[in-house]
DNA sequence: AAAATATGAGTGGCCAGACCACTTTCAAAT
DNA sequence: ATTTGAAAGTGGTCTGGCCACTCATATTTT
């Protein structure tokens, strides 16, 4: 059974430390041999790990000195390309709406593919919610969009989600967990209709508040 | 002087490799102990550079067997590798799927509405379509897009439309009409499941020509 | 005292060699 | 002819080592 590629379990070991240790973006984390220690691996196998995230920029690495979380939100392509697809793009229901679509989407294409329902992802998750560990809403979704396996679709999502305020950026809540549990549940069962329906709720759950707050749309 | 990763040369040699070799998406490539002899590299560091492309879903491996070329997936993407890092996702599979995905999600949004049942531009549709006369395909769908009343998603799928090959910019033929007329019944019934059904057999449909024409790899 | 220099610890980059677990192959035994 | 099993080949992992680089500190030079 457990014949998963060790270095795609390490790549969520180093992202589940990095929430755990509250690490942010432009900080450092631990060098490559005290990793591999903590995690109990070899460090070829841990770089290889390391590697992958840095071809994907999320980390960045500089000889000498460390490695550190790359800093997304200043990619320059990530304003480029915004600004050329939301140029004229006024509404914010518009940017939130579509975002849904993604996510939706990928929530069908996950439901569909029995490999993915079996996985240790959902263990992982529901573990961090109920040992009340902090799980930012992002993380969440974004692993959605990971295991739908349409990069592009995930990249369009990356650039939606910067520009839906900061409702995701943020940890969940006490309230959110019956939400999301059974989210969690539906998903291993792939029970396509109903996770439809738990995502949806928990995202006009979540613009009900974006609404209230309405300081959005803040910084770039 | 040469302070460029290692890895990320690898990853690029590999991709010359592979199409100097005419490597197809499924067939096996050399062993890693093969592929590190040859381009002079130590099999850590290479394996650095296939793991992250087996991240990316660009490769699969299976132990005791070998790597392969992923099979969903266009090398287009690896095109844009050596550039990586300001990533732009060329699969044309994904953008395939991507662009599907806002078309029916159009097409929900129109069948939820139903102040867009009774709409006389189905029954323009529908002649145009007995009649003979010339239609572009980009043309039924764009309004379709115009319809769900989303401008960012009308915007993004315009995007994709232009790197989705031509066949929406061809005139329908005969044999589309079965599966048109149909569609445009659902539509104005407001028959969800049938109208998206219809309009995935077309979709494939359209796919399926597309492939058989395209012989490309022609590099960008 | 201030500035330039040397040192050493820590880090990522890379490599060679060694096992292991697994799949395929094919020759030997039945 | 079929079954069995040994060998070769492959990816998965670990160890230990060396190099190149950065940075803070100590040392020497001015």
């Amino acid at each position: 059974m457990n014949q998963s590629k060790r270095f795609l379990d390490i790549v969520t070991d180093i992202r589940d430390m990095i929430r755990r240790e509250k690490i942010k973006p432009g900080n450092r984390i631990p060098s490559e041999r005290e990793l591999a220690e903590k995690l109990q691996v070899g460090r070829s196998t841990l770089r290889e790990a390391l590697r992958s995230l840095e071809l994907l920029g999320l980390i960045e690495t500089r000889r000498g000195e460390g490695t550190f979380l790359s800093d997304h939100r200043n990619h320059q392509l990530v304003e480029v390309l915004s600004t050329f697809i939301l140029q004229d793009t006024q509404s914010q229901e518009d940017v939130w709406q579509t975002r849904l679509i993604h996510e939706i989407s990928a929530i069908r294409t996950i439901c569909q593919n029995s490999k993915l329902a079996s996985l240790k992802v959902w263990d992982s998750f529901r573990n961090r919610l109920n040992e009340n560990e902090s799980l930012y809403r992002e993380d969440f979704v974004r692993e959605l969009m990971v295991l739908s396996g349409n990069r592009l679709s995930l990249k369009i999502w990356f650039l939606l989600q910067q520009y839906s305020g900061n409702p995701y950026q943020e940890p969940v809540t006490e309230d959110e967990k019956e939400m999301l549990l059974p989210l969690l549940a539906a998903l291993e069962q792939q029970d396509m209709s109903s996770a439809i329906d738990l995502f949806k709720t928990w995202s006009s759950w979540l613009q009900k508040g974006r609404m209230q707050n309405g300081n959005d749309t803040r910084d770039l």
